[in-house]
DNA sequence: ATTCCTATAGATGTATACACCTTTTATTGA
DNA sequence: TCAATAAAAGGTGTATACATCTATAGGAAT
């Protein structure tokens, strides 16, 4: 029996995945008592994570009231998306690093645990191959600010889509096989160039998915 | 005599121009200690402070040591710049806002401001002209997240952009003048597109000054 | 002389009491 | 009955004492 040692990196991924999980809906009011007594520490490293959080916009920290979750409106959720596209198609040109056999291995372990995610789905198995397939390209990008931006807006998205994901388990397990088919290839052909432009094209689909699902009258662009 | 006040956000204000403006050049320590005897609060609020200059790379703080003002390596700069030039050419494709005469006539005063200062030179009047500038410019992009990005990478370059201005006052002097005279046609013509373009030529061309001032060897691309 | 260890000064990290802010509820007056 | 107001509850913001970490200087052993 082990002891949890709690560090704030721990906590703050903690919390970034319980937003990410809809475990945190929009809108839910955080207390730091609450959090620092769940934690067993006082409030003073909690609020520092609070306020990380916050730096990354999935947070807004309310004197006197709480930390809450944020919520996007149609405005904010178009501009991230945006953005994201255009950060994917620049993966490739911004001098990344070389593609190693064992980032082709990586992909093709995740492809095939994405093909039997389809016949067997569960969404704790789909959001581990969903980082892990964002991990592998973010550490394929050789500009260190676009790795940050690219990271940043991954979570900053994530749980928006989350929530489709959890909607259409078979088209979104589906089009995962086809990602990550398609990074694999691109892999194998040491083009990283092409696995840009097929992240770009993935994260149009899932904001088409989104846009349908959601709301129907969301401006493209 | 007023009792000035200080809230985090102008004490942030002030530490992010001191680092800026190269009163705190990199490797200074900042103590937090220090910091609260002076602006006459206790460290609490600094340590907010020193996270948020943390958070925008500007400071790195070392556990029993001290908050130390970031130095940047050939590559990193080479990183700010490459993305720099990549977000000037989005800022009018991203739907920026409408341009106004008030964008029009603030343009036209900075240009004024500016051909003053080829002949009558001033360090804090050159930064307080490319601060407004840079403010306006931020101020038409449309997509929330650019501009946010824009924003950072201009607060994070800005002090190694100050070094080269402050050697080379004439030339830095000359190409403001030009850049807010083309910017100010830009306007004229409601072109943000034009604005994005002129953005990116001269930060190419101010990179190409500062590598040829301080390292010919630094790597284009 | 050099190396290793230890003590110490001084920095950040943490816990906690208190101040202040926001919201809600209850009460009082019309 | 309703509106205005006050008070209370419970949250974050701040100040401060203490714990812990880091770097350095000095002394002892080799």
């Amino acid at each position: 029996m082990t002891v949890e040692k709690h560090t704030t990196a721990s906590i703050f991924e903690t919390l970034r995945d319980r937003i990410c999980l809809l475990d945190y809906p929009p809108g839910t009011v955080l207390r730091e008592a609450e959090l620092a007594k769940e934690f067993g520490i006082s409030r003073t490293p909690i609020r520092a994570v609070l306020q990380r959080l916050e730096h990354g916009s999935l947070v807004t920290v309310r004197d006197g009231v709480g930390t809450i979750v944020t919520d996007l409106n149609k405005a904010e959720l178009n501009d991230i998306y945006e953005m994201r596209l255009k950060m994917a198609e620049l993966i490739g040109v911004l001098s990344p690093r070389e593609i190693t056999p064992d980032d082709e291995a990586t992909a093709a372990r995740l492809l095939k645990r994405a093909k039997r995610l389809v016949d067997a789905y569960s969404p704790s198995e789909y959001w581990q191959i969903n980082h892990a397939q964002h991990a592998l390209i973010a550490d394929l990008i050789g500009n260190s600010v676009l790795r940050e931006v690219w990271d940043q807006l991954y979570f900053r998205s994530a749980r928006f889509w989350y929530q489709e994901a959890s909607r259409a388990h078979v088209g979104v397990a589906q089009d995962l096989v086809a990602e990550l088919s398609e990074v694999s290839r691109a892999l194998r052909e040491r083009d990283a160039m092409a696995v840009g432009y097929i992240q770009r094209n993935f994260i149009a689909f899932g904001f088409a998915r989104l846009k349908a699902a959601t709301n129907p009258d969301l401006p493209i662009s």
